[in-house]
DNA sequence: TTGACATATTCCGTAAACGGAATATAATCC
DNA sequence: GGATTATATTCCGTTTACGGAATATGTCAA
């Protein structure tokens, strides 16, 4: 068995690139036509109709018809899982951020320190 | 061309369960041994192996070697491109949260003003 | 109806992914 | 050295993903 298939999971789903440029692309307008979204990245139609397919079975996405027109758009709360799963590891990131932050200030303390003393010379090792 | 190869793409690389798993696993011990993981998971060793090569390969693990064992640990930031994309959609998560809250204030405030009413019967509409 | 447009589906080919079994490598102990 | 343990790699088979081209469906308009 392969990995759980794309129209199954929303892991597997996202994946693909070109799903997550639709998703962003989603995310900022609603009710987005395939044609827009065709012009939009550039991509041929039938690509499109396809990755709209998976995002569509994985529920990610809703249509509505509008005359000929297939409307789009995002059902951000089936992307919760990920977002879930991602957020475990929250603790982590905001240690992060912590380290960084330190070394920022770290390094500020160590230029004032600096001041009046000589510049080294770049390369002096 | 078929998904990006989960050797080179974090996204591709979280789309297997079993590695989701193993990375829940290492984020909570650090310094883990192949055969515990095999353990814990009830994976054969193989596969395991072969999960953790792939981890290894987008960098997400680590690994060193002690005696004849492997021990592996997270490398949480190559995970960061994950959360930053799903980031993006906090705002929309708050507002899903506030949805939520503010559905459970109202349903509070029906409740207390139902008080000394008559108790609805169920289904009536 | 016919025709133009918007979108979906089908068919085909190629490239991987994953699992399983067997085997290889590498470190340790006798 | 040989045996044992821990881990990695290889080979094979099946399943699936994706892209592209062609085609089908569906909707409007005249």
């Amino acid at each position: 068995m392969p990995r759980p298939s794309t129209t199954a999971d929303v892991f597997s789903a996202i994946a693909e690139p070109r799903r997550r440029q639709i998703i962003d692309l989603l995310s900022r307008r609603r009710g987005v036509a395939v044609g827009t979204i065709v012009m939009l990245l550039g991509l041929p139609q039938p690509a499109v109709s396809k990755h709209l397919g998976v995002l569509r079975a994985v529920g990610i996405v809703s249509v509505s018809k509008q005359g000929q027109q297939r409307l789009y758009e995002l059902n951000l709360e089936q992307l919760r899982p990920v977002y879930d799963w991602v957020k475990t590891f929250d603790q982590y990131w905001e240690r992060q951020l912590d380290r960084i932050r330190a070394k920022a200030e770290r390094r500020a303390r160590e230029l004032s320190s600096a001041t009046g003393k000589t510049t080294r010379k770049k390369g002096t090792t």
